[in-house]
DNA sequence: CGCCGAGCTTGAGCAAGGTCAAACGCCCTG
DNA sequence: CAGGGCGTTTGACCTTGCTCAAGCTCGGCG
């Protein structure tokens, strides 16, 4: 299908373009003796942990959790993390790279659900019935960190603040997904990839990329999945964005000009 | 506005013509002393242990989850549980009655989310900044059990059964707006009716009410928020399903004449 | 009992976005 | 470097569902 070398020591996420460097990953050296094995994989050291599950526990719960976390897994570009159906044994926090999620109907019809960066977490719809009810897509080459999902609830079962953490992870996700909901039920073509865009720039600026310079990962079909609309009109939205002066777009280089604009294209209320 | 007084002692959700009586309801006597008091309140004795937060927990589990749901909430007819913004300590676990959440944009816009009825929770979506982040309304006169949150994130650091429990009903919250986000982003007018009604109906028969005849609770207009569609145009899919004698619909009451016929409505792929 | 108002139905016309089709650019491979 | 394929852009046309408007139903209330 797709011949793939990881790249060692990097997975660089947003290459030069981006304008600002994020903080370096950390080097990943797969043979090493086992202390270094355990420093490499711990939630301890990881530059994403203000981002990603640590967030808000202290230096013993960060610890334990380093435990927890005994595997990554790396994918090429278009390879599944998991597939619905599939047992679900495991929590997946994005490393390095980028995913898509994506239900599908019974006739073939699919859709997008959501685009996942470094830090965020997967596989939450597991849990329900034991087994994935969506598929997990890497959209670039991808490194996770597999995260035993058993393990986590004896671990959060001590500890309050990973209890209380994973909730809000939890319920960020619901709202988040209640935000889409508003989206797709009540906002017109263009407000939707203003919108979008603007969700993107901003996760992207909270993870030190610049908020303005884009590459997106995802293909204009996958970004009309998203929003409920066709490739044809996201990429017609897009050419009248950069005709307005609002973007820049070459592919799928994106380069907001206006950020203010783009804002009010959001909430244009259809009039 | 609505002059109201809750029946004692029973609320009703779906009268006579659902066909199937669900289980009676428990007696509320308001004034009595304190066993009795803690009796009636007690999800031991809930008729609704089967749907809501005790399923698979033990006696002892379940014992103890009695001692959190001290309270109960009645509301009349288009009262709020809870606003958008409001400061977050408790879920509710609908014990009658039936609900929808919507969230709102800036401009007034707003998108009914979901529909609750017996035995589902409500409220997660504010755990994630502390403060609800839409509006929960009752859409006829209701009760609700109120669970304090950090009481319910203490028991559940004991019992990994309660635990689990909780991680499910989230899960199966972030599964189900999957689904709408698949209905919203990739269905046409009828078919979005056609699944909303065979999820309502689905849902009201798993509650020991007919499968077939249903009295909906909500407007034409709430119906087409939920749906991402314009009140004429759920009124018009409504009208056809009846010239097609699918379903027999008299305003609010709504009869399933041809299951099978509404099942293919809901997948015919836009052929 | 008749009025009133909220909610529902139905029609006519319109516009947003979907469909189909053609051509282009870019990257990967041979 | 040429060829091929995937992804994107753009145009022309068409369909779905929205808008606006009128009339209807039903329940509540004076």
């Amino acid at each position: 299908m797709h011949s793939f070398a990881l790249p060692d020591p990097v997975l660089s996420t947003q290459p030069a373009l981006a304008g600002v460097a994020g903080p370096p990953l950390v080097t990943i050296q797969p043979q090493d003796p086992n202390d270094l094995h355990a420093l490499r994989l711990a939630c301890s050291g990881c530059n994403l942990r203000e981002l990603c599950l640590p967030v808000g526990l202290n230096g013993e719960e960060l610890m334990h959790l380093d435990t927890l976390v005994q595997t990554r897994r790396t994918l090429p570009r278009g390879e599944a993390l998991y597939r619905s159906g599939d047992p679900f044994h495991s929590l997946f926090a994005v490393r390095a790279g980028f995913f898509k999620t994506c239900v599908g109907a019974e006739d073939g019809r699919d859709q997008v659900t959501g685009f996942q960066m470094a830090g965020e977490l997967l596989g939450f719809d597991g849990i329900a019935t034991g087994h994935h009810a969506c598929d997990a897509v890497a959209l670039e080459d991808s490194q996770v960190c597999v995260i035993a999902f058993d393990q986590l609830e004896a671990l959060s079962r001590q500890f309050a603040a990973l209890q209380h953490q994973m909730h809000k992870v939890m319920s960020r996700e619901i709202v988040r997904e209640h935000g889409v909901m508003l989206l797709l039920g009540s906002m017109r073509a263009e407000e939707r990839l203003a919108a979008f865009l603007l969700n993107l720039t901003q996760r992207l600026a909270a993870r030190g990329f610049s908020g303005t310079a884009l590459v997106l990962r995802m293909t204009r079909a996958e970004i009309g999945s998203y929003l409920g609309l066709k490739l044809e009109t996201v990429s017609r939205a897009f050419s009248k964005f950069q005709n307005a002066g609002v973007l820049e777009v070459k592919q799928r280089a994106v380069r907001v000009l206006d950020e203010a604009g783009l804002r009010s294209l959001a909430n244009s209320s259809g009039c």
